[in-house]
RNA sequence: GCCCGGGUGGCGGAACGGUAGACGCGGCGGACUCAAAAUCCGCUUCCCGUGAGGGAGUGAGGGUUCGAUUCCCUCCCCGGGUACCA
């Protein structure tokens, strides 16, 4: 009978079936039975934008894989799925086209339903959201009060990243290069009232929790860097001719003696005083002028020769009394530390470069190297070898021409008492500085979350009050942002009345950056349609946090960022009790095509749909996940993708034909009935092997490239067997009779353990197989388990080597002895030549490996 | 500059410190066919050799080891993150 793989009839049947059963779905009271401890398999929330890409098919194509190895393993497995809906793409092309992005939003959404509906993606549909619908953001308007009365949410006057071409604020997060991330334009700076978020209250916690949680290191990495802790010293200099204290942080207190002159950002509030009413006024203000005014990206350039102006002013270094003239550079920058710092060229590249320019002192505090005194002799002085080596110098070495207490000892070992010393003489302090900065979420946009608040000129900033939730975007004529939000454009909602006092007051017109919309989202998923809450605190304890998350390493910092911290505040308020949200994170790898980043004006896009059509989900996702490693950037090959339907198809026809050998039993899925022997022992140990193999590669390792390869290699054992009893290679069936049946047992047990291992990638086909041999549904199967007396053997391949080079291999009884083996190695004939008139020195014996023979 | 990744056949990639190149693609040869497609079988790191076989080989150079793609040091190249962060 002829047989043919046709995915396109099999994989709709497969998906009705689990629509109509809904399958996927796990229901809540499910989850709130203590002996369930759910399994959450979560994939990054992604924006509806067109249709999907292959970055979304291989996102799910790996989530997928990881929730139904899970349910196979008896896990409860909730897998929901939804859209990130606010955001600029739906609102420039409101601008452009006049279409309200609601409707362009929806009909994305709708593309993405299905597409991923046609994917086969084990989703529980019935915990669907998009943020952009009222009974989402009602939510998050819910939680951005919650913040705002926790004093976690301000507003304050603030130097921002303007983008001139969206006309909107950006967070430093969505600055690259000096530039806006969506529309590329150069940012200015610009400074107007903003909302914040205070993450840098947790700071501490962001960093120190990394360590309880399981993800890749350089994920962690690149979080711990954009935190930036600096342990160091504050230290107060006295302005000589007003008298004000300017603190600057220091993480080098052990070069306090070297400074030479004090610098202070354009931006610092006192410059202006300073300045007032002397002659360098002009000059200074000039500068500040061009200063604040330049482009982002041209002020960041650390290669850009350094400029300034003195003020005419003068601070008393506190530690010796050196008076240090005043300057504004703008290579100091507000937004870090203190917005001043001390100068110290001699052990300071960028004071250096400063100092050189302005024809400024340069003064050593740092000898050079202790050259020829090892590390352990820290604080021997003897050891030390004061060698000068060329300023700036900022390496380390011995304390020089500072302090009696400090001369001559190592810098590092006089860091440490440093912070005492200036503690005690009432100098300064020990300090800790980070670079991470408050977030910004207030947006010039339109299509975002409305902040819920109300401005009263009798009360101020109101928040509107939760039984007034949602605070409803509402429609506009004119989406083009004016320099303020398209909203203030909406009299008749902008102009309210005050919660408190009844009279008339104005709605706040920013809308919420779209990662506050992503910061919870995965909370919602636990009780998607409560309509009294958020979410409920019963339904997060058993769900969170998230066993499996899956995405792509572009929101390593920002989105992981902002998630973390919503859970530490919203846990700190008493709401949620989840210190973490995503316990595993895996960060796929980019596909690409002929090398480069797939884009339209590259035009290589390769489009799921497409392949689809063509192949079938199963290949295309049995593909993606043997493309190599899944973390890994890898090419897409359209032959590769030929190779693997090839693969599919022929574990489909052997499935199918050796199906009709038989009667459909879930025995079958199990083994056989009859103790194999000869090629029937190999197929059946090869299927053990296999189970192993697989098995150990989903099990936490995504080794998906190398688990697909070893069903490929039981597919091509089945076949060969398959040929040798039913004749398929050109010549006659060479087994017949009694050995046939047992042949065709054997091959049936291979052929649907090959489609039950294959179920987490290719659910269709694996399906299909899977009840032909059986008559049983393969994902209510559980995992298969190797036996081991079929894993291990009772004969192996000794290598024999010489001087570690291989020589000979020889067939060995598994159980053989050390000495054993090195006797049936030392008797080969072929290891005579490389002997001969040698002295055998030793014999490395490795049991069940091989036998390496030494030879002077 | 600093911090992460990564350099293995013609290509994608496999290899608990123990047979380098599993599996797939591509290529070559064969079977089936009037023919082609599809399918099936075999070969395929490079060099020397008709052959048996020998030699070289995991970016470069050193080191540790009986033995290194794997561990250590120095360097080169590619990708990512970050950058006047005091």
């Amino acid at each position: 009978m002829e047989h043919r793989y046709d995915p396109q009839e099999i994989e709709p049947r497969w998906q009705q079936v689990w629509a109509d059963e809904k399958t996927w779905e796990v229901d809540n009271a499910v989850l709130q039975d203590p002996a369930v401890d759910p399994v959450y398999v979560l994939e990054m929330l992604p924006y509806p934008s067109g249709e999907p890409h292959v970055g979304h098919l291989k996102n799910y194509a790996i989530g997928d894989a990881v929730a139904h190895f899970k349910r196979r393993q008896g896990k409860t497995v909730v897998h929901p799925l939804g859209y990130d809906a606010f955001g600029l793409p739906a609102e420039n092309n409101a601008i452009k086209t006049g279409q309200h992005p609601r409707d362009a939003t929806e009909g994305s959404i709708a593309s993405f339903q299905e597409q991923f509906r046609r994917w086969g993606v084990s989703i529980d549909w019935s915990r669907e959201l998009a943020t952009h619908r009222p009974e989402y953001y009602r939510w998050t308007q819910w939680l951005f009060l919650k913040f705002f009365a926790a004093g976690l949410v301000e507003r304050r006057s603030a130097a921002v990243n303007w983008d001139p071409v969206d006309e909107t604020v950006l967070a430093n997060e969505q600055v690259i290069d000096g530039r806006g991330d969506r529309s590329g334009a150069l940012v200015e700076i610009r400074q107007l009232d903003q909302w914040f978020f205070k993450i840098t209250d947790y700071a501490q916690r962001l960093l120190d929790d990394l360590d309880t949680i399981e993800w890749p290191s350089h994920v962690k990495t690149m979080q711990r860097n954009w935190i930036g802790r600096s342990a160091g010293a504050r230290v107060a200099f006295r302005c000589e001719e007003t008298g004000t204290d300017y603190e600057v942080f220091t993480t080098r207190p052990d070069t306090l003696f070297g400074a030479t002159f004090f610098v202070m950002a354009p931006e610092h509030p006192d410059v202006d005083a300073l300045v007032a009413g002397t002659p360098q006024e002009a000059e200074v203000k000039a500068y500040v002028q061009k200063a604040l005014t330049a482009e982002r990206g041209e002020r960041g350039a650390a290669d850009k020769p350094k400029t300034g102006v003195a003020l005419g002013r003068h601070v008393i270094n506190p530690v010796n009394g050196d008076r240090l003239p005043i300057y504004v550079a703008d290579y100091v920058l507000m937004d870090y530390g203190t917005g001043a710092i001390m100068a110290v060229p001699g052990h300071d590249q960028r004071d250096f470069d400063f100092a050189q320019a302005y024809g400024l002192p340069v003064k050593r505090v740092i000898a050079g190297a202790n050259v020829g005194a090892p590390d352990d002799h820290l604080g021997d002085e003897a050891a030390w070898e004061l060698s000068e080596q060329a300023l700036p110098y900022v390496g380390d070495g011995p304390v020089v021409n500072s302090h009696p207490d400090f001369d001559g000892r190592h810098n590092r070992e006089a860091l440490e008492g440093m912070n005492a010393w200036l503690a005690e003489q009432g100098k300064g302090e020990a300090s800790i500085n980070f670079r991470l900065r408050d977030w910004l979420v207030s947006r010039q946009r339109y299509w975002g979350c409305p902040i819920p608040v109300v401005h009263c000129p009798e009360h101020g900033i109101v928040p509107v009050p939760e039984d007034q939730l949602p605070v409803v975007l509402p429609d506009v004529e004119d989406y083009k942002p004016k320099g303020k939000s398209p909203l203030a454009a909406a009299e008749e909602w902008v102009n309210t009345t005050c919660p408190t006092c009844g009279g008339p007051a104005k709605r706040e017109t920013d809308t919420l950056d779209t990662f506050v919309d992503s910061s919870w989202y995965f909370l919602r998923y636990t009780d998607a349609l409560n309509a009294q809450a958020p979410f409920d605190p019963a339904m997060t304890n058993a769900w969170m946090p998230v066993d499996q998350y899956i995405g792509g390493v572009e929101h390593a910092i920002l989105h992981l960022l902002y998630s973390r911290f919503f859970c530490k505040a919203l846990t700190d308020m008493g709401v949620l009790n989840v210190n973490e949200p995503f316990q595993n994170l895996f960060t796929q790898g980019m596909i690409t095509k002929d090398g480069a980043k797939m884009s339209k004006s590259k035009g290589n896009v390769v489009a799921p749909r497409a392949i689809i059509e063509r192949f079938g989900v199963d290949t295309a996702r049995t593909y993606v996940c043997f493309l190599g490693p899944p973390d890994q950037d890898a090419d897409w090959s359209d032959e590769g993708v030929e190779g693997v339907h090839r693969f599919l198809s022929r574990l489909w026809r052997l499935s199918a034909e050796a199906a009709e050998h038989g009667s459909p039993d879930a025995a079958v899925g199990r083994g056989i009935d009859f103790e194999p022997e000869g090629d029937d022992l190999e197929l059946i140990r090869k299927t053990h092997w296999a189970i192993d193999k697989v098995s150990q590669d989903l099990d936490g390792r995504f080794a998906f490239n190398t688990a697909i390869a070893a069903v490929m290699e039981l597919t091509n054992a089945i076949s060969s067997r398959r040929n040798a009893v039913a004749g398929g290679d050109g010549g006659p069936a060479t087994v017949t009779g009694e050995d046939a049946d047992r042949a065709w047992a054997a091959i049936r047990f291979a052929a649907a353990t090959a489609s039950s291992l294959l179920q987490p990638f290719a659910p269709h086909l694996s399906s299909d197989a899977y009840e032909r041999l059986t008559g049983v549904r393969v994902w209510e199967q559980e995992w298969p388990t190797a036996e081991q007396r079929f894993l291990q053997r009772d004969e192996f391949e000794l290598v024999i080597q010489v001087q570690g080079k291989v020589r000979d291999r020889v067939m060995a009884p598994t159980g053989a002895s050390k000495d054993e083996l090195q006797e049936l190695a030392m008797g080969r004939e072929k290891l005579q030549p490389f002997l001969e008139g040698k002295t055998i020195v030793k014999t490395i014996v490795v049991p069940g490996k091989l036998v390496n023979v030494v030879v002077r």
